[in-house]
DNA sequence: CACAAATTGAAATTCAATATCAATATTACA
DNA sequence: TGTAATATTGATATTGAATTTCAATTTGTG
């Protein structure tokens, strides 16, 4: 269930209702807020704290429990992907569109984190799905190591 | 810094001792302990809390706070990977030898985990490492879906 | 409108991860 | 070998993100 190229936010919006409708859930308020919040938001991967801390800045009144349930809700109707970078903390990020799904190189020596677009795993993934049987909707691929700073840096 | 492919286990002891011994750190009786049951364990991807049950039952006095402290150290020299799969607990498994690193399926629907062995990886992220100046060491491929079981049962 | 059901926000709870600290074990070195 | 210096251990306490609880409120249905 891949989103199509073409339509950016109102067909997320579209299958966010879809799904509320499906499940029986209720439309709010407080989720368009967070809604228009993160998928407008600019860095990538966002934590819970921290969308908190920029909803409530036009919003006092939002709970952090509703912010992280809300996230919960996107993660379950397959609009968000939620990652895990070993800092203790979730991060969450807007599933992307088909062919514009990017992958991380993570320095294990400074954190930084280079987010580059990926080619081939869509294609590869396809073929691994088949011979399991599976029907594969999303990845991540992650590369550890060091980068050129911290390569430098080190004795070994 | 992968480990060659011939030596399984007395490669991996050296290795540690010559990390303890350049950081000036300390061999002790918990350590080797430590160190045979999570080489030797049988599953793969164990939790801190898994193999601190296990290990308590040859070695009572075994304190959890130990455990996982060895783990980190395991995971400081390169010989252990942390691993997250959503559930709120890291998991742990050894580092693999080169060529024969595994990587996942995970189901959505039942949390089956389905590994696989992985072809064409590690020649896919030499080209992203040389591109973005990084030295790759490892890393880590989740492919999410549903599997032949619960695409099945699934609506929509 | 009125009822049933879902949602919210604040606060409490849970639980894995981590820190603390006195007792103990290991290493370095005289 | 013995002793001082230092790291480690294990029990326990603490932390903090994730999740639950619950009364008040909001939303959808008829």
């Amino acid at each position: 269930m891949l989103l199509s190229k073409a339509t950016p936010k109102s067909e997320r919006k579209k299958a966010l209702d879809e799904y509320i409708l499906k499940k029986r859930l209720k439309s709010t308020k407080q989720r368009d807020i967070i809604f228009d919040e993160f998928f407008n938001y600019p860095g990538q991967h966002v934590t819970v704290e921290e969308l908190y801390e920029k909803l409530k800045k036009q919003n006092p009144k939002i709970g952090y429990a509703t912010v992280y349930r809300t996230l919960k809700l996107f993660k379950e109707c397959g609009l968000a992907f939620e990652r895990n970078f070993g800092d203790g903390r979730a991060r969450y990020e807007p599933v992307k569109f088909e062919g514009e799904h990017h992958d991380h190189l993570i320095c294990i020596g400074c954190g930084r984190i280079i987010e580059f677009a990926n080619l081939r795993i869509e294609q590869y993934s396809r073929g691994v799905a088949k011979l399991n049987d599976f029907e594969v909707l999303n990845h991540k691929l992650e590369l550890y190591g060091y980068c050129s700073s911290c390569t430098r840096g080190r004795d070994k």
